[in-house]
DNA sequence: TAAGTAAAGATTGTCAACAAAAATTGGAAC
DNA sequence: GTTCCAATTTTTGTTGACAATCTTTACTTA
């Protein structure tokens, strides 16, 4: 069984490593992988990634990881130099709130369109999401909610029936995990206040605009919280354990 | 030297077919020369393209036009089928819609965000740009004029700073020709009507709303007279030259 | 010790050939 | 004339090997 390219967390593994068939699924085995990595805060930014590792780990051939690795960077989550490989793509302060940013203003519009078309399907859906979101929270099972936190800007965007904004928005929500590069992100607020359940009375009421208010106060101090966090880190960046975390390679 | 893939025009090609040689530049050739021909309504969507053929007139290896085709299928320009190949992406009138309204909601922000940062630099930019598209339009070169008619609204997006948003309506513009497959888009009020002016007054103004209002307006009526070429279109589908437009297969 | 340099190793970029799948062609039956 | 089916051709998918490039290592020199 081939080893993980991804340095883990001890007794964590990136995804279950797939047989050695190959075929268009390896490609996309590939990719979630990656993408669950970052998502899990498994990966840092600035980590290299090496296609023949890769493609061991996947059991795949070179190609196929290529095409993946292409993908990803298409996505903004690899940033792919020639002749010097893949790497887990990093964002600058300021490309960090360039995300922020886009999020807030086409979120904001789709709510908006949200508020004007939703029905009843839509709002049960909603008022389950939000039951499941606080019940995984009240359970302590601190990844799914993290998970579940992230997926509610997804269904809000695929309700307001605009796939091109769902895209977008699927984008933004899953170059988040590069803004920080603390492993744990201090979960007190993210689901502990209620922003989400606030919005989707908004949404209920119809009232798109403050819907909209609702949510860039929500992602306004979830980029405060980020900012704080990546200061601390690099206070403190000589003190953590180099094993568990890979230190970015410049270059 | 190798013929062109695409079916063209008399007397205009797609672009100029490179030498042999290959390379990195060998994959950009191939994006550039179908994202051009889409633009210039030299391709019709459904068109299939065939990997042997592109590699043939760029004079680069399959592998090469393998890696432009899924860069261009992740812009939406081209859809990939397993085992099928590529054919130009065809936009269903739903489709057609979500991208409206996206350039709608993603443009009325931007232009939110200019209005309150634009300086005296930017906006001289704007001003010169209008001057050159309205150059354009006045002495009848109608390819040009259409080119920095679309171009305008990625300036502005330029201009408000976002690389993000800035991608977005990249890709949004990138997409329009594939709305409508008449190949002479009526011209009429693309740069007749002064709506580009207008919206930058209003931003030199500071008026960010004023701007997007205007904005929103513009792209409606793009829609509405895409919406009539296409219907147009359709009725005399079989009146035409089929040597000159090729026709979508299915399948 | 530090800086510079050359060899060795590792990694990516490219290609051509082969295998698998799909599209086309031709012909037979109705 | 139309429909079905098989053989052929075309096209895509995959692999492995080789060349070009970058990175590391080991060594020399100041």
């Amino acid at each position: 069984m081939p080893e993980s390219p991804f340095r883990t967390r001890p007794g964590r593994n990136a995804a279950t490593p797939g047989a050695s068939m190959s075929g268009p699924e390896a490609e996309e085995r590939v990719v979630s992988a990656v993408v669950e990595a970052i998502l899990g805060h498994r990966i840092a930014p600035g980590t290299r990634l090496i296609e023949r590792e890769l493609a061991n780990y996947a059991g795949a051939s070179r190609s196929a990881i290529r095409n993946g690795l292409l993908t990803l960077a298409h996505a903004g989550l690899v940033e792919l130099s020639p002749n010097k490989g893949a790497t887990i793509a990093m964002c600058s302060p300021e490309e960090a709130r360039q995300i922020f940013e886009a999020r807030i203003v086409i979120e904001a519009s789709v709510l908006d369109i949200l508020a004007r078309t939703l029905d009843e399907a839509g709002r049960a859906r909603l008022d389950a999401f939000i039951d499941e979101e606080h019940a995984a929270y009240e359970a302590g099972r601190m990844e799914e909610a993290r998970h579940l936190s992230r997926r509610f800007h997804l269904l809000v965007a695929e309700l307001s029936g605009n796939d091109v904004l769902t895209g977008f928005v699927r984008d933004l929500i899953n170059r988040q995990p590069l803004l920080s590069w603390t492993r744990e992100v201090r979960q007190s607020r993210f689901c502990g206040n209620d922003a989400h359940k606030r919005i989707v009375e908004a949404l209920a009421r119809g009232d798109g605009a403050e819907a909209a208010r609702l949510n860039t106060e929500h992602l306004r101090e979830l980029e405060r919280e980020l900012r704080t966090d990546r200061e601390s880190a690099l206070k403190t960046v000589g003190a953590e354990d180099a094993d568990e975390v890979p230190r970015p390679r410049p270059g």
